[in-house]
This record gives structure tokens, sequence and C-alpha cells, in this order.
DNA sequence: GTCTATATCCAGATAGAC
DNA sequence: GTCTATCTGGATATAGAC
């Protein structure tokens, strides 16, 4: 156990596994060019493998974004999980929520990018456009608890939905696009109190 | 000047604009293929003329999303600018503004899914990202005055911009992709309501 | 399971007749 | 200014050695 274990006896060295580099070389080159201005090769440089790995382990360039966005999706589920779990009222619920995707949009920007802009449906043609607004189903079921429950005004739920998140992750748009130059952090007092006591004075 | 005009005598008839065939072609296939899964052969048996044509009037398919951008970019600016013409409170901008949008989202599906879905950097790749938000600094602009006037809460112009706008586009896009299914017209009231008397009971 | 070299296909673009 | 036929580059994907 001491030494190199038996197999590979080229140049271990200073490599990580090999999907790990190839999907983030893909994710940092999706994001920053667009999948379809991306080839395979490209991926392959910058990740520092060959051709053949890739097709070995996704094979080919959809099933790299499919994980991608697979993978993304299933983390921001996650997410939210964790702020229902943690918090009980609705408006903690989304508070908490707004913020661990700002902070999410900070930290990790070229995931939060390619989410918000990959139209899924242009290299998963077959998927259901649901997915794309699958955790936006889960935000609405908490906005329509709240509203039931009576700790919301009586509204329609996707609007309430839609009013708060749709607000927020406009927000992060605009951030991620440079229009917005301050931490998203900063305004999240804001942005709750916007949702809940409204624009009127 | 009775008679027909001299110069082409071939099939005059039942041939509509040629740019127009073009142009409207290509928004349905970009729509619902995506802008980088249409060829311009596509374009050309859609619109049913050559591939020559195309290249004569807009140089390729680039040209075609660049004028149809640009064209649905200055379409929507008017509409912002007319509810401002013929607005006077902020309420009153905002409500007509989004009655606008839903409207065109409801009679002109296509252009308004062109609008929203597309990533302009993907096929104009040097222009500046901010056009992708020039309708939000319009807007913007109006949710300013209203803060500095006193007709709103003082809070942070983007925070209550994303709010109201976000929000509204929010609900636009997940209308446009089947989850929501009343017309948005019927939420219009909710809308402006969440917006100004918050979530809040 | 990783690599190189190569085959196949198709999109974008052009040339030149009419 | 509209068309057909054609060129060219590059992308996906595979074959087969190691």
């Amino acid at each position: 156990m001491a030494g190199k274990s038996s197999t590979n006896t080229t140049t271990n060295v200073d490599v990580s596994p090999v999907r790990e580099r190839i999907l983030k070389a893909a994710l940092q080159l999706f994001t920053n060019k667009g999948f379809h201005n991306v080839s395979v090769h490209d991926v392959q440089q910058q990740a520092n493998v060959s051709i053949g790995s890739i097709y070995k382990h996704f094979g080919g360039k959809q099933g790299i974004a499919k994980e991608l966005y697979y993978h993304l999706l299933r983390e921001k589920e996650a997410l939210i999980e964790s702020a229902i779990a943690n918090h009980d009222s609705v408006k903690g619920r989304c508070t908490e929520i707004i913020r661990l995707l700002f902070e999410h949009a900070e930290t990790d920007r070229e995931a939060m990018s390619f989410m918000l802009n990959s139209r899924h449906k242009e290299f998963l043609p077959d998927e259901p456009p649901i997915c794309n607004a699958a955790p936006f189903v889960l935000m609405r079921d908490i906005m329509k608890a709240g509203i039931d429950t009576g700790e919301l005004r009586p509204m329609d739920a996707w609007v309430a939905t839609a009013a708060v998140f749709g607000g927020a992750i406009r927000l992060i748009q605009l951030r991620l696009d440079g229009i917005i130059d301050q931490p998203l952090i900063t305004l999240l007092d804001d942005v709750i109190d916007a949702a809940w006591e409204g624009m009127k004075i």
C-alpha cells in the first residue's frame, strides 16, 4: 500500500481523475463560448486528455452536457430542500433559498451561468421542457403552502413564485452579465423587503 | 403607370417580398429548433427561395439573426416608450408595459420566445452584453424616477426593476414553456398587486 | 482505458449562368 | 437579383495500436 499501486506505471503524477477534468473543462468552455461553439477537440485540449477518453466516458459532446446539466440540477434541488428543512416560515425559506443562490452565483459563476443560460432543449432534444422549470416547481410548492395556510395573501401561486424568485434570478443574470457591480449578497435585504412589503410607500 | 411596370416580367404573382419570407421562416425555425440547429439550407427550403438570395440579402445565417434581433429589440423599446408616453405614474407605466408584453407573448409567441431565449452572444459575438439588458435599462429608469420622487419606497433601483419586471418575464417564460395554462392577461392584476402590496397579508 | 490517425459527413459560403 | 452546382473547412465519430 505504501508504494505506487501496480497497473499504471506511466506518468501517474499530477493527473487528477479524468472524468472530473473533462467535466470541468467542458463547463468552462460551454459557459464562455456556448455549447455549439465548442468542439470535442476544444474540450480534449483544455482537459488535457485524448478524444478517445471523452468518447469512452461520455459518448460525445451531448453526453457531457447531459451529465453536467443533471448534476447541477440535482445540486440546485438539494439546495432548495435544505432550505425547506432548515426553515419553517415561507419568508424564512425564501430568504434562505435566495441567499444560497446569490452565494452560489458569486462562488461558482460558471455553474450558475450554465444553468441559467443554456437552453437545454438544444442539446437534450428529447427531454421534457418541464425540467427547465423543475426547481421552480419546488419553489411554487413553498409559495402555494404559504397561501393555503394564510401566511401569504391570497393570489395565484405562480404569480407569487415568479415575483419572489423570478426577481432574484433576474438580478443574478444582470450580475453575471456585468450590469450590476455590487456583490449580490448586499441586495438580499432589499429583495426580501420588496417582495414582502411591495413597492408602495 | 397603369400597366405592370417594366423590369420584371416573369412570374410576379403570388410572390411576397423575398426578405420578409426569409425573415419569417428564419424566426420560425430559430425559435423551434434553436439557432445552431438550423442550417441555411433549412431556411432556404422553408422560405421557398434560393441560397443565393439569402446570401445576397443577409450575407449568411448570422446576418438574418442580427436583423431579426435588432428589429425585435427596437419593437420592444418602442413598446416601453409608448407606455411611458401614455401614462404618468410609475404604477401605470409598469402595468401598461407588462400588459403589452403579456399581449405580445400571446399573439406573437415566436418573436417573444426568440427574444427571451436566444443567447445573442452566440451569434453576435462582438456586440456588447448590455444590449441583452437594454430594455431593462429603460425599465430601471422608470423605477429609479419613482424612487427619487417618492412614489416608491426607497430601495435599490435594480431590485425594484427585477422584482416587478423580472417576475413578469418569468411568467412569460413559464407560459411559453407550457407550464402555465391560463392566458397571461388573466394574471395581470395579481402581478401588479403582488408587486405593489407585497406578499404579506 | 488511453491514445493517434483517419473516415465520413454536412454546414457555410462562393462562382458563374441566366 | 435569382438560381444551381460546387468547393472547402471543420466537426463528430470510429478503428485499431498500445
